[in-house]
DNA sequence: TGTATGATCGCCT
DNA sequence: GGCGATCATACAG
């Protein structure tokens, strides 16, 4: 199955988990998403159409790529309703391929911390504004959706590092990958499992 | 293990 | 002028 990008932010963010994404390359698979859309606060393009945003009123299918408080290159993937600014932050990948071109970006061995965060991730895989706008189905881009029998454990959850509009479970997770940013909430930690040694960060 | 801070750009919703 | 869809580093305890 093809990853179809004419669906609402919300399902493709869901979709893309287990997919793989690569640049000229290097790349993996995707463990951590987000979405977003024109009707969340949160969002860049909640005010509408701007120098910065306009790839997010473009075509679906295609790179929105924003410089991240002035110092890193993020990565999002634009949705459909085409013209509506929706589309899908990728947070985190499991790094599979090219990870010496990885190491040298990053000046870092653990494979971990090469790309388990949006801006890790930029860095790894050579994201600048030079990608904004461009199709996700053309060089250098790779996009490659989970085999149709594939079991992906897919979990979702509230965003990072936002202000707004913070109760929308629109974060979606590979289950249990310790290659997310930061691990999902427990819902409810059941009292025998407190006190057993946890994953460090 | 947690909290604070600097880097530094685009937009002010 | 101030604040972000962030991250690395410096500290405190």
């Amino acid at each position: 199955m093809r990853i179809d990008f004419s669906s609402p932010s919300l399902e493709v963010a869901r979709q893309l988990i287990g997919a793989s994404l690569f640049v000229d390359g290097v790349g993996g698979t995707i463990v951590e998403t987000e979405a977003y859309d024109q009707s969340d606060p949160a969002s860049h393009t909640y005010a509408g159409h701007t120098a910065r945003n306009a790839a997010m009123f473009g075509p679906p299918g295609r790179a929105y790529v924003y410089r991240s408080y002035g110092i890193h290159w993020c990565l999002n993937f634009v949705c459909e309703p085409a013209g509506h600014g929706a589309g899908v932050l990728i947070r985190a990948l499991e790094p599979t391929a090219g990870l010496d071109r990885m190491r040298a970006r990053r000046g870092l061995d653990a494979a971990r911390l090469l790309c388990s965060g949006p801006g890790r991730l930029g860095q790894a895989l050579a994201i600048t504004h030079a990608l904004n706008g461009l199709r996700l189905d053309r060089k250098p881009f790779r996009v490659v959706a989970p085999r149709d029998d594939a079991e992906v454990a897919v979990q979702s959850g509230v965003r990072i590092g936002i202000s707004k509009s913070r109760e929308l479970p629109w974060r979606f997770v590979l289950a249990g990958s310790p290659f997310v940013s930061r691990p999902m909430p427990a819902a409810v930690a059941p009292a025998a499992d407190r006190g057993a040694p946890r994953a460090r960060r």
